[in-house]
DNA sequence: ATTACTATTTTGCGAGTAG
DNA sequence: TCTACTCGCAAAATAGTAA
């Protein structure tokens, strides 16, 4: 069995949220009355209202309405939802494509992945859910811009979840993995988005059991070339 | 109100139609039995034959189904509505984009197009529909490579439809117009593609009131830059 | 093993209408 | 105008089972 948000959704649902980003409700609020919507698409105004009311319930919209019309916003799982099914799509049309190339430039961060990464309680999960120990420290790439598009599409694939958990300062979110390969490595290695990026980011963090910027030998501005394998399950369960 | 094929189905076939895409049932048959269907996307067996069939009735697969299992195939209409999802999905994901940009080659065709494009019962239409008539030649365009994937966008989105007629001696298709601008050119362009081309084709005919050829002074090989607008009417019906 | 029929239940739509 | 409730009907899902 196969694990998507599309299929908790009708193809009423996911009309509606590829119209609402199509009118840039991925960015800001945007007016819309559902009557306009029923028009649209072709339905009762009830039934417009009905998949406003859930896509809220979901929790990938925000949705505020009122006798005057609603004022609705993509929240990023909304978003999310839309880049796995433009991951499926792809794969679909390129049934042999087996992996997307990524380019990007080395630089220096702010440590901050580095502290997330070393996280104990992170540590035992990365162990058994990838495999390995990761090396105390992130390798940050600024993706450049050309490929930026296929980040997204990235982002669209199913990751490895490393669960969050509730320190006595703060909570850690789950950290999602996206296995790849580093031009060069052997090591495995596991892209992270940074927290709270989205479109536009131009960011990836690597992981792996090996210190990259030492085993490469790579300076800041230096070029890597990233590798993401489309393995799909062929028509099994 | 829009017009999409994509609303005549539900999620789950839609899901269906990526899920054999992706198995490269575009291509050629595959095996498959409605149980393992019913495993992948946790639904009924009952439920998995119901979506085949309508999928069948729908004409978007073909479909043979036997006491040893079911043998699939898309057909280009079913390939089709993947298209109209990803142009409708790329829209929504890049609300900036407002064009696309493709490079070609111009080279010497057959005089086919020629030959369709001249049929006065076309001409009529074509007044009608692209409000010009054109000029009775076509110009042939080989696309290169990396763009391939952007005429593959194109065949997406909704076309102008030039309808088709019987003659005497043989039936004449719809004839599919995609608006478009060829750069350094004022007049009105519109390509279409060739009869019964399809994935992986690279060829995209180009008319226009004016003779593009003469207009623009190309020889064959010389480099065409085309554009293909996005504008997406903003909220109404 | 399959596919796919029938019966039953569940879900979902639109009309009318209240707030 | 809007949103969004109830209600009656229609469409679609599952379970059981035949072929």
């Amino acid at each position: 069995m196969i694990n998507l948000d599309i299929f908790n959704l009708s193809s009423r649902e996911i009309a509606l949220l590829i119209f609402l980003a199509q009118n840039r409700a991925a960015e800001k609020e945007i007016e819309i009355t559902t009557t306009q919507l029923a028009n649209f698409f072709n339905i009762s105004q009830q039934t417009a209202s009905r998949c406003l009311l859930k896509l809220d319930e979901m929790k990938v919209v925000t949705w505020k309405s009122s006798p005057k019309g609603s004022l609705v916003k993509l929240k990023p799982a909304g978003i999310h939802i839309l880049d796995q099914l433009r991951f499926e799509l792809e794969k679909a049309l390129h049934p042999d494509l087996t992996s997307i190339t990524l380019k990007g430039t080395v630089f220096a961060g702010r440590g901050e992945g580095k502290y997330y990464v070393s996280q104990p309680a992170y540590m035992k999960s990365f162990r058994s859910q990838l495999g390995y120990e990761p090396f105390h420290g992130t390798l940050n790439i600024r993706i450049s811009a050309h490929y930026i598009d296929y980040l997204d599409l990235i982002r669209g694939s199913w990751p490895i979840i490393i669960k969050g958990f509730e320190s006595e300062e703060r909570p850690f979110d789950d950290v999602l993995c996206y296995p790849l390969k580093v031009v060069g490595l052997d090591a495995k290695v596991a892209g992270i988005f940074p927290r709270r990026s989205h479109y536009g980011a131009n960011v990836l963090e690597l992981i792996s059991k090996v210190n990259i910027r030492e085993e490469l030998n790579l300076e800041n501005d230096d070029e890597v070339v990233i590798e993401f394998p489309l393995k799909q399950k062929e028509g099994s369960d």
